[in-house]
Parts: structure tokens; sequence; C-alpha cells
DNA sequence: ATGGCGCATGGAATGCGA
């Protein structure tokens, strides 16, 4: 089974690249953030034509996620339950055996801001009910843009901004795989300075000044499971590339 | 040097992302 995790930055822009991704990368599951659509404009004739089931919540201009499947996802949930929040950041679902969660967690735009302010406060509503769900669910994958840097090595050695990479952020991301979540990526020999985002601008990409932002997280179950972790890079290289570069977990199948 | 680029809205210039 192939999990993946695509901030899009846009899906309507970027549907064409989603599309030749599905086909060439064949993932089981693909999570979406940054759709920067309504629901009523979401392309599902084109993922439907592409093979694909798909579960949605999006908003105008800004966030928006949605799980892409082979398998039809059941038992789909929007939000963070008790934690109310106009913007469209979280959807989970079961496919199969395994409960799917896409997360778009708050970029925090300066520590010490409101903007951090409610990044911290989503990140312990998250990780509240995360603990409730992990109880339900044993086969549980939390993927998505989760802009936080967890370690010191996911950030480039010259970036300057404290947020993605601050205290508080990375305490946060701490109390998530104190839950028994396991970073899929690093259960595995990474390259030097791999990252997942990289600026626009700056020539950014090119001088691979990135930092590691978008994640796969496993409950124990999924991680013992886990075969494989990387970030493909090829989506970056193409004209008009989101700023994100997928993730993608193999797992081998759950025992019928 | 806080900008650069890309996307959104709206139909120009501005806000936001990370």
């Amino acid at each position: 089974m192939k999990l993946a995790t695509w901030n899009v930055n846009s899906l309507k822009v970027r549907l064409p690249q989603v599309l030749d991704w599905l086909a060439t990368a064949k993932p089981d599951t693909l999570c979406l953030q940054e759709l920067k659509l309504e629901d009523r404009n979401f392309p599902l004739a084109e993922i439907e034509a592409a093979g694909y089931k798909a579960v949605f919540s999006g908003q105008k201009t800004y966030n928006g996620v949605a799980i892409l499947a082979r398998d039809l996802p059941v038992d789909v949930s929007v939000g963070i339950p008790g934690f109310a929040d106009e913007q469209k950041r979280v959807i989970a679902a079961t496919i199969g055996k395994v409960r799917v969660i896409s997360a778009y967690f708050p970029n925090g735009q300066a520590v010490g801001s409101e903007k951090f302010a409610y990044k911290l406060a989503w990140l312990e509503a998250l990780t509240r009910w995360l603990a409730d769900e992990l109880r339900r669910y044993p086969a549980l994958a939390l993927l998505g843009d989760y802009n936080i840097a967890p370690d010191e090595r996911d950030a480039h050695p010259d970036w300057q901004e404290e947020i993605h990479v601050s205290a508080p952020e990375r305490d946060a991301f701490r109390a998530l795989t104190a839950l028994g979540l396991t970073d899929a990526f690093r259960l595995f020999e990474q390259p030097e300075k791999s990252f997942s985002w990289w600026d626009y601008r700056m020539m950014a990409f090119r001088r691979n000044f990135g930092l590691r932002i978008d994640h796969i997280l496993l409950s124990a179950e999924l991680a013992a499971r886990c075969t494989a972790c990387s970030v493909d890079k090829a989506p970056r290289k193409l004209e008009r590339p989101s700023d994100h570069a997928p993730v993608v977990a193999d797992i081998e199948d759950l025992a019928a």
C-alpha cells in the first residue's frame, strides 16, 4: 500500500500535475492540502476518471483538504471535534483497515503573533483528538503539511526565520509523536538536506534552500510495516510547480 | 535589505503563504 501527501497550492492550477502524478506514482491513497477551492468546484469527474474516489473539505482562496483513494473512503469526518474553526484544515476517513487523516497545519506567520497562538491552540486540539482516534483506530496515518520542521536537520542551515523551527512548534510536534506516532521518513537512511518545501523566490529549489515540513506519521501498527519513505522531488521541477513536493510511504498490507 | 514568486480576488492592487 502506497500512502502519499502533497500540498498542491491550488488544485485548480495543479490538477494536470496531480493527474500525471497519480498515473506515474500510482499511490493507493493521496492526501492533498491547500485546494483553494470550494467543494462545488472540486474536480471530482477528472479524479474519478483517473480511477480514484475522493472526499474533500474546501473553501474559497485558502486552505482546503482532500483524500483521494482507490477504495472508497468511509466514516468521513471533517475538522477537529470540539475545536470550532472556519478554516478547512482536516479531513479523516477509513480506507480498508487504515484510518487516514489529511491535515493542513496553520502556518503561524511569526513567533508570538496572533496566528502563532492559533497554530499552537490548533496543535493542542489536534493532539487531544488524536489520542482518542488512536484508541479507536490502531492502524492510523496522519499525513499533511505540518508547517513544522521537527529537527535541526529538517531546515537548511541558513534558514533565518523562527517560524517552522521554533521550540514551541517542535515541542508540539513531539507531543504528537509521544502519542505513539512515528515519522515514517526517519525510519530510513535519507540524503542530507532532505526537504519537502522550497520558496518560489531566491532560486530556493535550485539552491536546495528548503524545509522538511510535510510529514507522514504512522501508528505503531503501520510503522512496523513501513518499508520505505521518500520525498518525490520530480513535480517540484516542472513548469508552474507547487512549492511543496509529495512525500510517499510504502506499507506492507495488513493481514486480512 | 522583509523583497523576491505564485496564487487568489476581481478586473488593479493587495493579502497571504512559508
